[in-house]
DNA sequence: TTGTAAGCGTTATCAC
DNA sequence: GTGATAACGCTTACAA
């Protein structure tokens, strides 16, 4: 009555049924049902905790149980398209697990990855999923982790030594490219992504292994444009191109930046993929719905937040390795590519 | 030595600095510059700290505080492109202000709702964002939030007593409405949105008020063309709606309405502006970059999210208004709008 | 079948 | 200036 106590705990549903806190704990306990108990002791504590609204204090559990079923995922920047649905899949199998998860927006910067890793060890997460980079960059050994047991799981390349969700840019680029050369291109440029980016080196690089396939010359600066992985920058560095005798394929990093180009290419009168063929990267929703529909690989995104959970449950149970999953891609063909207009001209 | 503890606690600490767990606390505290202590202490604490990479429990701490310095976001899904900017404006004034974000996708499911709103009380979230509707159809009185103090604030309109954030939803497709009747359309439909939506039904509304104030007859169901919210549902509705006598306007629930329509005009054969007008809602990045560019009703998404950040603060000062506050669109005229062919004709 | 009590890692209130 | 110590709300031996 008098100052009585904020909210309810575990006591006050214990007053109300007229028994102990740790008969309460018993009959909220996960093992519950294996835990003999008098049928009439355990309705008394079921009305009790109806009656009051009470809800077990995970913070409470958790720190006596050491472990917080949460998790930290961190990534560049929740607006970028690529991402959601990653971040489903990684929520989707957390909460499935019950894991909750905390978000955390990085925008790459090596300072704000640093503050967020450290606001997650303090929270005591289980483990964290990192996604996009930028963790090699971190000064000096991430010990930290060990002290306090949080596993790291990583999405996309790295250099650490720890499991890794990732697929083959490499071969997928060079694919898509073959892809291009067979229509018999052979102009074709390759467009975007900051030379900072190692999925966009790595794609760079696909790009050129398939040039050397097909017998055409080293890839010069005036096929490839670098710059950002956003509208944006496929938009500009389209237009940059456009300059000279333009090329008869695009190869792009990434989707939106493909759908920059789609851009800039309707404002300098070509069309696609009569005067120029595109692909993309990623096959994001919007692939399928610009006309034409956007040749493009297809990543399994959500599957690749998926697996990362689940190589975090591996890492919690002592039964991850760190050699990295490798998921599939697949090159999905639409309309954006035609052979050139006079296939073998020059 | 022998049984060590498994990670390193401020008792730890504490020892390794031959002072007690007080003075190590009192070290971390945030008045810490405030609190008297020889100089000579602090130091031999902040080496402990450093040589042992010691890292407070937080969970210790909010167990103690009664706050744990975390929102829960809860909303229908991050791979709708009209949330991630409204994730970051939540964000990015949460870390800000010390705050974590636990991210909740419910697919506006009743049941998940309910689950998350369970898994954040017992999480203790200080406050919680509630995005995307779905919240009055909980079963009885939400009064396990007062019970637990857990403050609540909604983007978009409810019919529950908490602050939130909304914008006119009404007044704004009224007058994007006006705008291409003011260009000398007749033929004006509606696309796409459940008619489950509050949402959709008020910016429905707003294209009804609309054609009032133009003298246009009541749309019928020729006109209007309910559907969801995503390209798919523009695509079908834009469909079914060429069959008949095709409209020279198109006013759509929202962007990746339109992106629908796009397609589904350009598969038609049907050009725009020439043939066919489309007005969009939300300004999603695309918006800008499709060919023609979208004029569209842009929504301050972002500042949504930072505004409900600030009003869930307001809300744990117990300074917060349960009136709306209502932030302002702008209708963003792009290329995507032009008079019809034969304006007047029929 | 149920209760008592120790302890998870902090902070805050007293003493000294 | 610094140190004991009692909470915070729970789980889990160990007793009864």
């Amino acid at each position: 009555m008098s100052r009585s106590r904020a909210t309810v705990s575990i006591r006050d549903v214990a007053a109300a049924a007229g028994v102990s806190v740790a008969t309460v704990s018993r009959v909220l306990s996960p093992a519950s049902p294996d835990i003999p108990m008098r049928q009439a002791t355990r309705e008394r504590v079921v009305r009790a905790i109806d009656e009051l609204g009470y809800r077990p204090n995970d913070l409470a559990r958790a720190l006596l149980q050491q472990r917080t079923s949460t998790i930290g995922l961190v990534l560049p920047d929740i607006s970028n398209p690529y991402y959601p649905p990653l971040v489903r899949g990684v929520e989707d199998a957390a909460s499935a697990h019950g894991y909750r998860v905390v978000l955390c927006n990085t925008d790459g910067d090596p300072e704000k990855i640093a503050a967020y890793l450290d606001i997650l060890v303090k929270a005591r997460v289980d483990g964290i999923v990192v996604a996009g980079g930028g963790l090699p960059q971190l000064p000096g050994p991430p010990l930290v982790f060990e002290t306090y047991r949080t596993k790291l799981v990583m999405v996309g390349r790295h250099r650490l030594a720890h499991p890794s969700v990732q697929i083959d840019n490499v071969a997928a680029t060079r694919a898509a490219t073959a892809y291009v050369v067979g229509l018999g291109h052979r102009g074709i440029a390759f467009l975007g992504g900051p030379a900072s980016s190692s999925t966009a080196r790595d794609r760079l690089l696909g790009y050129r292994e398939a040039r050397r396939d097909a017998g055409l010359p080293e890839a010069g600066p005036d096929t490839v444009r670098t710059g950002g992985f956003d509208e944006r920058g496929g938009y500009h560095a389209a237009r940059s191109l456009l300059g000279g005798e333009p090329p008869t394929a695009l190869v792009c990093v990434n989707d939106r930046t493909a759908l920059g180009a789609y851009a800039a290419l309707a404002d300098a009168g070509l069309s696609i993929p009569a005067d120029v063929s595109v692909v993309g990267f990623d096959d994001v929703p919007m692939a399928s719905f610009v006309r034409p529909t956007l040749t493009t690989v297809a990543v399994p995104t959500y599957e690749m937040g998926q697996a990362a959970l689940r190589l975090l449950r591996d890492a919690l149970d002592g039964t991850a390795s760190t050699e990295p999953v490798l998921l599939p891609t697949r090159l999905v063909v639409r309309t954006s590519c035609a052979p050139p207009r006079a296939a073998g001209a020059r």
